[in-house]
DNA sequence: CTGAAAGCGCTTACAG
DNA sequence: CTGAAAGCGCTTACAG
């Protein structure tokens, strides 16, 4: 029989289960668990079907075992960017903490657009997913639509969120970009402005902290805010310094959304004999490695990104596995690294 | 029929095609043809059917679409790090090759570990790839062994091969590093040191190419290489300099394997009071944003690491395809940066 | 502990 | 252009 299965035209020409079974001497069934649940099988027969299999090179097949099982053993995670060491970190977590659970990670890059994030979704909800990691809280409609028909478990990272239902890892951006403004503030900076690009969700909660914090002090200005849509980038904080000065000639210092655009700003500073942090200070948002060993080295916000990924994949994992979490929303902090620059 | 299968306990509640074809009323097959290959059916049939996926809210099963093709859509894609600049451009570049394809990317990051990548590699196999894209062109006899029984179609990227029969896209690491030691012996230094980390395959291999180039000038000398299997980074070009300094306290110039590691160097110059490049030439490799932005800009290699992944990823969907590549080994080349650090 | 039967949700191959 | 049957390679659910 397994033979004529072979003859068949539709026959793959890979090494089946059945294959190794008859090799074996014992039923499909059998091998099956001698390779999944080798408790269960004495111990010659599970000898027997270790050696076909490596005799054979047998390779099981995943799409055959998700269709069985209707357990796909996927987790799809989705990030705005690759080239984000941010969002780099932020996998490496998810790796680490799902490393020894045969999970296979689909990784998603949605370039920070509610298109290409509705995309992926669609096309990994054909994997049947056991569960998925979203970066952020703001979703199109159709989104939350989509991923709440599917009722696949999700965890949201980045933010906090507002809904306690929701499951999420993260921590306050708003708070950070509140606490960073308030340093400038109390270190007696009067005309302190916020360069923000991209404007993803981060960065706009970012924005309200500043403004939080500006407005509380009498210092708001809209004068003393630059933003533009553009991918954030050393060259784009080097041209948006200039901005900003033009704009406002009197500000002392910059907050900018994130320390790629601070890198520019510094070093467009130092290319127009701009002193930092004496004549214009200059801070950051994530604490970039290149942060601290800069000259001068740049004053920013230390982000648990690392942890962010491994914790929501265990929050994840557990959620999976249908225990229910103590804690439904993780905020792991963040630091305020003050350096040089400001 | 459709209802008692509902009923079974194994049906995993999802809407089937099936039950799309049930609610069209016409057979599973045209069902499934109305949505792969709609050109087959009448417009009349076709329309019923996309009304009742949209109706039901139908999503394909990938899983059972793979077993009854015994086609997986799926690329893998191996890459030595994530946090790495470089890697991640050549995943857009992957990205951006197979966009419209409706392939499923596998990324795997095998931090440089042959073990790992041998444990990727298998679990990547049982999704039955339509084809890998692998980094580097040096695997473990086990890898190699493994690659061979699969009969998986395999580009590797980054370096060139001397095996015509290998599918390659890159630029010669040799070459490159030949040509950066060319350049600091043609503007006079004469003690010229070699900084490597990692030491993975490219590493080394530009190594080979500057010793060439010392060789052949009469300037070598093995008091000038620092070579560490640690990971690259900025903080490790900070401490390496300063080695090299110990080691060779002549030396006049430093070729650092990445801009990493340059970057480093640079900053942990001026934190000491030495001038670069007059009192010391540093030069990297990579040609990171960073690098023509900062104070010196670093002299560098640029690698067209965006285009090796697009390149190495439509040369693997048109053998996918079985196509004949006209070119089976692809040269794009590199471009010295020179600027003001060397 | 072991196995024969049925089924997961699709597509291939063949007819009509 | 349309469809009934069989099969992809595995696991579940039941028996023994």
């Amino acid at each position: 029989m397994i033979k004529t299965a072979a003859n068949k035209s539709r026959a793959s020409g890979r090494i089946t289960l059945a294959m190794v079974a008859e090799r074996a001497g014992v039923a499909t069934m059998t091998a099956s668990r001698a390779i999944t649940q080798p408790d269960m099988v004495s111990q010659a027969l599970r000898d027997r079907v270790e050696q076909a299999v490596t005799e054979l090179g047998y390779v099981p097949n995943r799409a055959a075992r998700a269709l069985a099982s209707s357990q796909s053993k996927v987790i799809a995670v989705l990030v705005p960017s690759l080239s984000n060491a941010v969002f780099t970190e932020v996998l490496a977590g998810v790796q680490d903490a799902l490393d020894a659970d045969d999970y296979q990670i689909l990784i998603g890059n949605t370039r920070y657009s509610d298109k290409e994030e509705e995309k992926l979704i669609g096309t990994y909800l054909q994997s049947n997913p056991d569960g998925m990691l979203l970066s952020g809280l703001s979703h199109s409609p159709r989104v939350q639509q989509i991923l709440t028909n599917s009722r696949v478990p999700v965890v949201s990272m980045m933010d906090m969120s507002t809904d306690p239902a929701q499951l999420t890892v993260g921590f306050s951006q708003f708070q950070a970009g509140h606490a960073m403004t308030r340093y400038l503030i109390e270190k007696g900076h009067k005309r302190i402005g916020f360069i923000g690009a991209q404007l993803d969700e981060r960065t706009l909660r970012r924005a309200e902290g500043y403004r939080r914090a500006m407005l509380d002090a009498g210092l708001a200005d809209i004068k003393l805010e630059v933003m533009v849509g553009e991918p954030s980038t050393i060259a784009l904080g080097a041209e948006l310094v200039g901005r900003m000065l033009a704009q406002a000639p009197d500000c002392d210092a910059i907050f900018c959304c994130n320390d790629d655009l601070a890198h520019g700003a510094i070093y467009q500073c130092q290319r127009r004999g701009i002193a930092v942090p004496s004549q214009l200070a200059i801070c950051g948002f994530n604490d970039l490695p290149a942060s601290a060993w800069m000259n001068p080295s740049l004053t920013t916000i230390g982000t648990p990104r690392y942890r962010i990924g491994f914790e929501a994949a265990r929050l994840l994992r557990a959620v999976i596995k249908g225990e229910q979490p103590a804690n439904r929303q993780i905020d792991l902090g963040f630091t305020l690294m003050a350096r040089e620059s400001a």
